[in-house]
RNA sequence: GGCCCCGUCGUCUAGUCAGGUCUAGGACACCAGGUUUUCAUCCUGGUAACGCGGGUUCGAAUCCCGCCGGGGUCACCA
């Protein structure tokens, strides 16, 4: 097989789902990696749910992650129809089902039906009653025809007609599943509103792009034979599957858009006295949320009342997770390995885990992808991003630390200016796992001085005890820190050794009492970015604040 | 319920296709020590798994069968 193709397809019904990322990463990893081309196509097909800023959103959701695609919508320096196999949306291809639509018309393999919805939901309930499950077959005195008079002036939909034959779906992953005819039911294939099933379009806009490998969600192992039949009546080669295992919730339940809604109605809840105007939605609409466990609120609704109520989204989409904090890089490399491994060792007998793009790319393949399905461990994903996080320069970090926080922190970036994120990170680093947790090391930053409430405990130990009392130790050296110019970590730091070491005080004996005037507490970074990012004079008066409530 | 897929530490997994070198390896998490001016980082060590039952075989995590368990899917959604 030589240069494949592949495609992501992703409904524009909200923002790119983690597991559609895997995907996506997949089909971009095995065709970058065989000398293809990686195709992206928006299925627009439902009306109602579809929208032009979901797809938006997905672009940018995928370029974030660093997912490039050859052909498709043009973004950034993405898509792009160099091929001449577009357009891209399926909204804009209605040509190209209705050609294949009258083929089939033609050869009597699809065929109008006109039954109401309401009369299909009875047929199923009869059939259910009878403890069978549905099955939607041509009627015996079908006269094709006639029906296709009636179409002329009647709505319909049209529906193939399923070979009478078991179809054998060919899996890279899952080996040769074989699907009986009993189960395969005739599908409608064109919509009431003339718009194709999305069954119908997947495979002639596969066709049209030259699709090889089909890689796609396990969930949709079932829809295949239905799909390979498609192709054999429309005399389409049928191309290579990979039905990729499914990803899910710690507790195995399917990972769901409707997770979040799911966090902050029970919140709600608990907290009861939430209102709509507090939700910033309609009576209506809210009182709607809360009891229909379907209805999702919008996600600029949902974050701030989820804010509000200090509650943690789960991370379901992309943007949850960038939004959290975590690198593209780290998302990348930790989805890369659910459901796949390089198989590799690195020294010591260690399985090679931590990879970029440029390494799946080159090595991945369906022979390693496993059959089970995997649960989505948020502690894992956290290690990653924390090395990552762990191991940049101070310069780079600070600069995505920045880029982030304008995104999704403006106070942040309204407290601390560039230059002191700059002198920051490295105190900061060690201790943030994802950037949003990058402000509890600073938490004493965004406090206000006349607040500090200083830990008893703390107190008792650092301030009180010892000979001389930590207090008394630090009275005498707030002067010296007075005279440190520059007001740098490192200028601090070297004051500060030099003193302990003057006076024959153990480091420790200044350092605390220190953290506590500043802080309240005996925990902060490293007292030389502690007062530095301070400033001396805030510092100096955090210090005489403490002292001065010490006495009282 | 029908059909389909799956089943190694709590989690992600290596090992399964070509049965022995597996007293089952790694990672995350967890626990315990150590380094450190606190916290964190870092270093060292530890706990922990082949779902169950039958076969086949000198020998099974690996092959076969059954059971149990989990999941997917049964739309004029994708």
């Amino acid at each position: 097989m030589t240069n494949p193709i592949t495609r992501f397809a992703p409904s524009p019904t909200g923002h790119l789902h983690i597991g559609g990322a895997r995907t996506a990463l997949f089909c971009a990893a095995y065709a970058h990696g065989h000398a293809g081309r990686f195709v992206l196509r928006i299925e627009d097909t439902d009306q109602k749910r579809s929208s032009e800023a979901a797809a938006r959103g997905i672009l940018e959701d995928l370029a974030w992650l660093g997912i490039t695609w050859d052909d498709g919508p043009a973004f950034d320096s993405c898509g792009g129809d160099s091929r001449s196999v577009g357009p891209y949306y399926q909204s804009e291809r209605l040509s190209f089902y209705n050609e294949a639509f009258q083929k089939l018309l033609d050869a009597g393999l699809a065929y109008p039906c006109f039954e109401t919805t309401e009369e299909l939901a009875e047929m199923r309930q009869s059939a259910e009653a009878n403890k069978q499950t549905f099955i939607y077959r041509q009627r015996a005195d079908y006269d094709h025809a006639s029906a296709l008079k009636r179409a002329e002036s009647e709505e319909h939909v049209l529906r193939f007609k399923m070979p009478a034959q078991a179809v054998t779906v060919k899996d890279e992953i899952l080996g040769e599943v074989v699907f009986p005819y009993e189960e395969l039911d005739d599908l409608v294939i064109r919509k009431r509103d003339g718009f194709p099933t999305y069954h119908f379009a997947v495979v002639v806009d596969d066709q049209a792009m030259g699709v090889t490998h089909v890689i796609r969600g396990q969930e949709h192992l079932n829809n295949t034979p239905r799909h390979v039949a498609l192709m054999g009546a429309l005399g389409y080669p049928v191309p290579v599957f990979a039905h990729l295992p499914l990803i899910f919730n710690p507790d195995g339940s399917k990972m769901s858009k409707r997770d979040k809604d799911k966090a902050v109605r029970a919140a709600v809840k608990a907290a009861g006295d939430v209102t709509a105007q507090d939700a910033g939605v309609d009576e209506g609409v809210f009182a709607k949320w809360q009891k229909d466990k379907t209805v999702q609120l919008p996600q600029d609704k949902l974050v701030p009342l989820a804010e509000r109520l200090n509650v943690e989204l789960p991370e379901i989409e992309v943007e949850d997770f960038r939004r959290s904090g975590y690198l593209p890089e780290a998302v990348v490399n930790y989805i890369a390995l659910l459901g796949w491994n390089p198989g590799e060792k690195v020294e010591g007998g260690k399985d090679l885990e931590r990879f970029d793009r440029a390494y799946l790319d080159s090595k991945f393949d369906f022979g390693r992808v496993g059959k089970a399905a995997s649960k989505f461990d948020r502690e894992k994903l956290r290690a990653f991003n924390f090395d990552l996080i762990k191991s940049m320069e101070p310069g780079a970090f600070a600069k995505i630390w920045r880029a982030w926080a304008e995104r999704y922190d403006k106070a942040l970036v309204q407290r601390l200016s560039a230059e002191d994120m700059h002198m920051l990170a490295p105190a900061v680093q060690p201790r943030a796992a994802t950037l949003s947790e990058s402000r509890q090391p600073i938490a004493y930053l965004f406090v206000d001085a006349g607040t500090i409430e200083y830990d008893e405990k703390a107190v008792a130990k650092f301030m009180h005890k010892g000979e001389p009392a930590g207090a008394d130790v630090l009275r005498e050296f707030a002067p010296r820190l007075a005279e440190v110019e520059p007001f740098t970590p490192e200028a601090i730091e070297a004051r500060l050794a030099d003193y302990c070491e003057h006076e024959g005080l153990k480091m420790g004996s200044l350092a605390q009492p220190i953290r506590i005037a500043l802080t309240g507490a005996a925990v902060s970074p490293p007292l030389g970015v502690t007062l530095a990012s301070l400033g001396k004079e805030e510092s100096l008066r955090r210090i005489e604040r403490c002292l001065a409530a010490l006495t009282v």
